[in-house]
DNA sequence: GACTTTTGTTCATATATCGCACAAAATAAA
DNA sequence: TTTATTTTGTGCGATATATGAACAAAAGTC
């Protein structure tokens, strides 16, 4: 690609628009400058810009994103397959076991759900189309890790903010390494109260008809409900059948 | 504005991203130039942009997004306030009457979802935050609309693609206004199957400390669980309790 | 109230982008 | 295969944008 085949404009825009993330719902033009790297003249443009084109609103003083922002988003989760296919095969699943079913893709060092069939809401974080959570200590960012070269799963461990989101969360580079290694070998992952306590969750890879690695399947429930064993005799059947059916209708 | 406060790269950026809408996974460069009108080099341009930051794939053909276009919606729903104020609300009304609730707010001719719990799933869409439906013929959409100034609603209305989903269907603008009139009246809006054949909704206005009309909140229930009366009766109180509760946290 | 610091805006100019026109490649039709 | 037709890539002049410093206006301190 060609230097000139880059609008820099377009991507600080973009850029602007990421550093409203995370309880920051309201930036002024330093704000966003200092979070963006950018000069404050360039912010204050693209904030301009995105208010003008309404998918910002501005008081004079601060800026905040409307609705509307939404659209971007949408335009994936409604225009890929992805959602679509599996979407039917979750709400099935989690009607079945009675317990919320997702499916979600890696991102960089998160996992984004892409599709969710939700029961009565046991985490303390609501996940919906859209949510990330990191993916060193979630069941499928494991199964997706482990789906990568040893290196890239390396790197991403290595390059995640790890901390310890419970007492038994493994926050070590080799221990994950190897539960890496485990998870291939048993071809799904169980997280045992590593990202919130009283919650587990089990997970196992969606291939395509080629064999690659699309996506992850899970199913999570809280630990009243059911043991570690439990997760496995009970779910995992449930959840390979859904894998079994969707490997050849994926691209 | 000055004119020169505008960054136009970022705005056509933006439209592409739009492009891909509504079953349009896989896009060429003609394809984008097609849809958003804007020049073939310049589509490319914007197109090889989302491509290097790593926003869309391309494979020397067709471009699609990948899931971090999600980042950018997700910027919005993670840092506003509504949809995570409502969420436990959302939660325990749906809970509390066995059925899907949905908070939503008006962005142009639909209404956007921006939080929602929901039961076992009855329509044949899949709704999540981000969802979009056509504001004159859901029931908050007819909450939102009738808390509008009737020249801004009468405008929306004459611009929406009135068709009629099922037989029930309002379209006629003037049976619309009459409606939001009574809306206004009662306080809540009642959809009977005019969406989806089987489905009815109900729905009111949340309002903030200061009488503003900032979102609306609805339940929906499939037709053979209750009557048109049914959803009065029973759902309405429930949610005239969530109304008065979440006046005073509103923004 | 005077001072310091932070923030928002403007401006000139160096630089990058836009969109046209043309060339090259791919695809479809003959 | 050849000929149309469509799609994609590129060079270039005109035009729009980014930059960083300078200024103005608030906001915060003493």
């Amino acid at each position: 690609m060609r230097e000139t085949d880059f609008v820099g404009g377009f991507a600080k825009g973009l850029t602007v628009i990421e550093a409203f993330g995370e309880a920051k719902p309201r930036l002024t033009i330093t704000d966003v400058s200092k979070e963006t790297g950018l000069d404050r003249a360039t912010a204050r443009r693209c904030l301009l810009t995105l208010a003008e084109l309404g998918y910002a609103a501005y008081d004079g003083k601060f800026f905040e994103l409307t609705p509307k922002i939404l659209r971007l988003g949408h335009a994936y989760l409604s225009a890929t397959p992805l959602p679509r296919l599996v979407q039917p095969y979750l709400d099935q699943l989690s009607e079945k076991v009675g317990q919320s079913a997702s499916v979600s893709v890696l991102d960089g060092v998160e996992i984004v759900y892409v599709a969710r069939a939700a029961q009565k809401r046991v985490m303390s974080i609501n996940l919906t189309p859209g949510s990330r959570l990191p993916a060193y200590c979630a069941s499928m960012g494991r199964v997706l890790l482990a789906a990568l070269p040893e290196a890239e799963a390396r790197a991403i461990v290595e390059a995640s903010d790890r901390k310890a989101n419970t007492p038994y969360t493994k926050t070590e580079p080799e221990a994950l390494m190897e539960e890496f290694a485990r998870v291939r070998q048993n071809g799904f992952a169980l997280i045992d109260q590593e990202l919130e306590i009283g919650l587990r969750s089990i997970a196992v890879p969606l291939e395509n008809a080629r064999g690659r690695v699309v996506a992850a399947l899970n199913i999570g429930a809280p630990a009243a409900h059911a043991s570690a064993e439990d997760m496995v005799t009970r779910y995992l059947p449930a959840m390979r059948e859904v894998q079994a059916a969707l490997r050849p209708v994926l691209a």
